[in-house]
RNA sequence: GGCCGGAUAGCUCAAUGGUAGAGCAGUUGACUUUUAAUCAAUUGGUUCCGGGUUCGAGUCCCGGUCCGGCCA
């Protein structure tokens, strides 16, 4: 570098300020670009190296974003976040020479890449940190990091950057680091109960299986239109046709309905199918799934909201029936005998918004479940003998055929987990599709059907919304929260 | 889809219809154990977009975009 750099006149320019910087170590011959760092060690391993007492630990090579520079005469602290957390390293004149004042001082900033390597010390108030022995930049950030007391909080630049609320925001990296550990525990679990895992299409020709709008789409090679899985499920019970007797798929599926705290267009199901048991055996296994997957990644089976409320995931979990908890909450025994105008009465009664008359008789029932029943369920409840209008997929109860083998796990005021006693006699499941497709017949998945023919094993199956479960283990306010990058319109263009 | 709230410097936020400011970041200087380091000086604005009212609009009105909350 001949020419003094002239920072002064793009001072108010970040961008171009550190464009400069990066011009001129090009200029010195050094490209951070095309650099690179021999990482050895994490963060987080370096406390350890350091044993209480001793005064200097081995060499460490360790690398990342510096997130806080203190930068003084001849001695600096400098932070740097990896993949672990942050470590400290400490930079001085008296170890790095002229490059401490020409290269350190002038060409950093926060946001950079670094490697470090160096030995391990303790300074005067305790901290672990790298004293700098050698130090390379191996990536430029051009753009500033956000502020760094106040971090990141709009929630629209949290979302559509998330890599820099992931860098400046240490619970939104924590929550998205639990979101993986719950979902490898969950893949632990249902191995050790001898469960495939299986990957089946995401685009299907019907979108059956539950109930939703699907998202719409079409192939050019094969010139007809495919819609979006809304659903594991009739997938899976082929898997169980073919012999898979204990399968399992983890997988995105699509909902083109409304967007909220509870709800995203795109979200991750788990659905598990078990031959030879039944919904009964279903409890079983999500009990102990969710028991074993908190133990494993909260190292506790009480989970407390941030508003303080504590939830016990340990023990058994109380059983209760639908209609118990309807007839409890209108505190009316003959509900089920009620015509629908009457119980549209009585809704308006309890203080809900007036159902749509277009509603069928167990919608209007279902309405007060939703919003005044579910919402206070926030200890692990297993809903039981559900109307059988509300999964036309499961058994008939043997003695009441208003009602279906299953359950609703709800927790925290919200649905969990369905699971059923998977319908598997062809000609019921025919009825009910029809019932549930009504005049759309094209909507019966005249596939499933034929395979069912074919025969299914008695089978409890299970689905769990992987998104849900992370909001109840992380304490997270908002879907969007445990979703790393989650949908949003296209922003305009600038 | 409806209602309510929000959008101002890189970030976090101020600003009776009357000269758009602060902290942090940046730049310059001092400083060899900092912890939001400190001290001094200093640069920085299409107030989301498009119209309108007004002598004068970040502020009021109309339309739109995006984000959030509640409801459907």
């Amino acid at each position: 570098m001949s020419e003094k750099p002239d920072l002064n006149a793009i001072s108010h320019d970040l961008f171009a300020v550190r464009n400069e910087k990066l011009a001129q170590l090009r200029a010195a011959g050094e490209d951070p670009f095309r650099a690179n760092w021999n990482q050895t060690h994490v963060s987080t391993e370096c406390p350890a190296l350091l044993p209480e007492g001793v005064e200097e630990g081995p060499e460490v090579s360790v690398a990342g974003r510096i997130v806080a520079l203190r930068v003084m005469g001849k001695a600096s602290f400098v932070k740097i976040l990896d993949r672990g957390g942050i470590i400290q390293t400490y930079f001085t004149r008296d170890a790095l020479g002229e490059a401490y004042d020409t290269h350190f001082k002038k060409m950093l900033d926060t946001g950079d890449f670094v490697g470090v390597r160096g030995k391990l010390f303790r300074t005067k108030t305790g901290e672990v940190t790298v004293r700098t022995a050698e130090y390379r930049l191996v990536s430029k950030a051009l753009r500033p990091l956000p502020e760094k007391w106040a971090g990141l909080t709009d929630a629209e630049k949290i979302y559509r950057q998330r890599y820099l609320d992931l860098v400046v925001n240490e619970e939104s990296r924590r929550r998205l680091l639990v979101r993986s550990r719950v979902v490898e525990a969950i893949r632990r679990f249902l191995w050790s109960r001898d469960f495939t895992e299986v990957e089946t299409p995401a685009l299907h020709a019907i979108a059956g299986g539950a109930a939703a709008r699907p998202f719409e789409t079409h192939s050019n090679a094969l010139d007809c239109d495919f819609y979006l899985r809304i659903a594991l499920e009739l997938h899976l019970k082929r898997c169980l046709v073919g012999g898979l007797d204990r399968v399992f798929e983890i997988g995105r599926v699509f909902r083109n309905e409304g967007v909220s705290v509870k709800h995203s267009p795109e979200f991750t199901m788990l659905e598990a199918y078990q031959a030879y048991t039944d919904y009964r055996g279903m409890m079983e296994l999500v009990r102990s799934m969710i028991q074993k997957v908190c133990a494993d990644v909260l190292g506790t089976t009480v989970v407390t909201r941030p508003d303080g409320v504590t939830i016990e995931l340990g023990g058994e979990w109380r059983e209760a029936k639908y209609k118990d908890l309807i007839v409890e909450r209108t505190g009316d025994p003959q509900w089920f005998a009620r015509t629908k105008e009457e119980k549209i009465a009585a809704c308006k009664a309890l203080g809900l918004h007036e159902p749509r008359t277009d509603w069928e008789d167990f919608e209007v029932t279902n309405e007060v479940f939703g919003k005044l029943i579910e919402p206070g369920l926030i200890q692990p409840t297993f809903v039981t003998h559900i109307p059988k209008e509300l999964c036309p997929l499961a058994k008939v109860t043997v003695g009441d055929d208003t009602t279906i083998d299953v359950f609703e796990l709800c927790i925290n005021g919200q649905e969990i987990a369905p699971a059923y006693s998977e319908q598997n006699d062809p000609g019921v499941q025919r009825k009910m599709l029809e019932i549930q497709a009504g005049a759309e017949t094209q909507k019966i998945d005249e596939d499933f059907l034929l395979a069912l023919e074919h025969g299914m094993p008695p089978a409890g199956g299970l689905g769990i919304g992987i998104d849900r479960l992370v909001i109840l283990l992380t304490g997270a306010a908002n879907i969007r929260d445990v979703i790393l990058f989650p949908t949003l319109a296209p922003e305009a263009q600038a």
